[in-house]
DNA sequence: AAACGGTTTGACCAAATGGTCAACAAATGT
DNA sequence: ACATTTGTTGACCATTTGGTCAAACCGTTT
């Protein structure tokens, strides 16, 4: 467990919110030495180079993402009010998250999903806990890898790309804001709907 | 219609090519002339500066988007088959499209919509098209922006963050590449099945 | 109070970058 | 043939940017 001085994390924070709002070619350093209240001079003396730094923050920003996708904490609830609290928690969290901060670097440079591959295996919790309802037959059999991309798909994009989307439909801002309060349930009702029936 | 020139078409592909894979703050004029097969001052004889250049791909690409969002042919077919139909093309044109690039140069600066915003209004056809269905009894009645933003994340948010989906699912290039040649029809089904029920 | 180690910073540097310009080349008009 | 416009480029410029360094700063130890 690596303790972080005080200065060391004022300034990952401010490197987070620069490098997460500018992507890693927009921001400089003389930036988020500002952010952090300190001279550049003193931002290279804590960490060498940009590189390092950015590195940093993408490590952490991806194991926080992959450690929230892993999540599925296996108690004795039923799997259907499970899987709607699951929605609605994951779907308020990424909006915390800056998953487009992710993505976006990932498409500049996909290496960095090849060097720092995280020991962590997603898929596991999550699918397996519905795999094993199905083969105990307390589930219709649907093919949960699909299943799991819906729900990330129907999580993620409508954050990622609110804005446009609220252009697209034409909505004003209360309505949307409406809407998008309401929508966490809709994902989760169309989803335990398809489960309930069997997908594919 | 603007014509253009054969070494303003050259220059675009080039800029189009680096701006999508770069983005705007890394991407290098040096870069799109030689991308261009010029020299880095023609570049700027036709184009002015940077941001001119980049303003005419990002006004291309949004309008490219929006026509392909707002694309919607009123024939006789059955809605079912249309609406099947319609994604898997839908699907496929995302693939060729930069809509990463589109969601990141507007979160770097959200003004890009607000500027430049297109006549086109998205939704009409689309939306309109099934809630005249739903009005004249033939379709039970269902929230079609719902459907429209379902049916977006699920075809768009696969193609943008597929490399992390593969990550976490721990498909091997093969299986991944098979799963998502069968991708568009699962969703087909889904919505398909959803709007048959009646969606909230 | 002197010495020491960790911290901070203004001044500075080399390289990169967007942009300009004079000179030259290639069409185009007369 | 000559002049005029249009296109092309190497050389150059001002600014920005990541990074360095010696000097100063500050709390602790001796």
């Amino acid at each position: 467990m690596s303790t972080l001085t005080e200065p060391e994390k004022k300034i990952l924070d401010a490197a987070k919110k620069v490098f997460e709002t500018q992507g890693y070619t927009g921001s400089r350093m003389q930036q988020i030495a500002d952010e952090a209240g300190i001279s550049k001079a003193s931002l290279h003396y804590y960490f060498r180079s940009k590189e390092n730094l950015f590195e940093h923050i993408f490590d952490e920003t991806m194991s926080d993402f992959m450690e929230l996708v892993s999540t599925w904490n296996d108690d004795s609830e039923h799997w259907e009010n499970k899987l709607r609290h699951f929605i609605v928690q994951f779907f308020d969290l990424l909006k915390t998250k800056s998953l487009l901060f992710l993505i976006g670097e990932i498409n500049r440079n996909p290496e960095l999903l090849l060097s720092r591959r995280k020991k962590t295996k997603p898929k596991a919790k999550f699918i397996s806990y519905f795999e094993n309802l199905q083969e105990t037959g307390k589930m219709k059999p649907s093919n949960m890898y699909v299943i799991f991309i819906f729900m990330h798909s129907l999580c993620a994009y409508p954050i990622l790309n609110a804005r446009m989307f609220q252009l697209s439909t034409g909505m004003n801002n209360h309505d949307f804001e409406v809407f998008m309060n309401n929508y966490p349930e809709t994902v989760a009702d169309l989803l335990i709907n398809a489960l309930k029936k069997g997908l594919k």
